[in-house]
DNA sequence: TATAAAAACGATCATACGTTTGTTTCCTGA
DNA sequence: TCAGGAAACAAACGTATGATCGTTTTTATA
């Protein structure tokens, strides 16, 4: 045998992200053996090498993707709002339903940041740390406008990420809660944490 | 050669149990090798099997112990408070001392879950929830006296324990804030949420 | 002090892993 | 239409892993 009918690059590249993704989210990075990723897209384990340059590398395709897209669709969501309270309203509301949307790669981007290489990682912390400060601003410009009360920016942003992110490890979408309650219950713990 | 002089059962345990700790924590359990860990305790790889029945148990056995004194740390902080805006301060307080000062306990209790098997998986997750119950609880007595105003118990309890837990993930004790800080600001942020 | 249990050693087992190689076949653009 | 790159295969490499074994020495009990 050799080259499978019907086979092409981008498509193969596409179906191993997604196995790598579901194995990763379920079993973590050092579980995942190349093995089983190839079994899962319908490959011999060499074939993976036509389209990754090694198993960390896919790691990190599939942590850095997730950040890029967090980045720009939280600056696309901010655009045309203004006013501080409004900004932390959609801040929530957008934090909440993307990581809903994309748990595991929110999953995979914290727990397997251990896994990453010593440059790989400080890359992701990086561009993570870049949407950390997209809330300290929030925060930072409602304090000022005296619309906030806040004893300390950062650390009242890392609680605020931490409930929000939270969800994440437990929330079924076809669960009991529907996505706008939970949207409403986190957005008044959030609001009533910092308000006067 | 063959037994060490000076060496003696408990001892060498709880060498193990610790530097295991120290090395699941740093690399995850499975980048963790019974070779670099005997090297860690300053035993051969196969002398491990003295004290330790499997690499698996030694992964249950540390995240057991940390469930089991965090129940009874907790019940034992509870007892005598009967005022449930009491009891919440005093939930908050503990469990941010506790998962300060128990950071690498907590972080794998958590993040290693997905390596327990199945049974020992079930067992944990069970004691998990026996602590998350706690929560609820104090939560609902609260309700039921017009103490706190609650849309939804479980998922406000939920928010409110990651983000007490998140601050396993970035606090440094020898850094810019200490701890009575951080227990006040997040002390804080959970009663305002709750109360109406 | 005699003896069994405890605790270490060093060697080795079978297996699983990530990756490389040489080769074959399919697809596409000139 | 046909050459060359893309994409697959099968096989193998070297290494690392968790675990077992027989043996030896120390410790603790009676």
């Amino acid at each position: 045998m050799s080259r499978t009918v019907g086979s092409s690059g981008p498509k193969t590249l596409a179906a191993i992200r997604e196995a790598g993704l579901d194995l990763i989210y379920k079993g973590g990075y050092e579980a995942m053996s190349l093995r089983t990723l190839a079994a899962k897209v319908g490959l011999q384990p060499g074939s993976l090498y036509n389209h990754i340059a090694t198993k960390q590398d896919l790691l990190y395709d599939l942590i850095h993707n997730h950040m890029v897209t967090l980045l720009e669709r939280i600056d696309a969501e901010m655009e045309g709002i203004d006013d501080p309270l409004a900004r932390l309203k959609a801040f929530t509301a957008f934090h909440l339903a993307y990581h809903i949307e994309r748990k595991r790669e929110v999953f995979i981007g914290s727990a397997e940041l251990r896994s990453l290489s010593p440059k790989n990682r400080k890359r992701i912390v990086a561009l993570r740390r870049d949407y950390e400060d997209r809330l300290c601003d929030i925060l930072e410009r409602g304090a000022a406008k005296k619309q906030f009360r806040i004893a300390d920016i950062r650390v009242s942003a890392y609680a605020i990420l931490a409930m929000l992110t939270g969800i994440c490890t437990w929330y079924d979408p076809k669960g009991r809660i529907d996505r706008k309650k939970l949207i409403e219950v986190h957005t008044r713990l959030v609001l009533d944490g910092v308000t006067p």
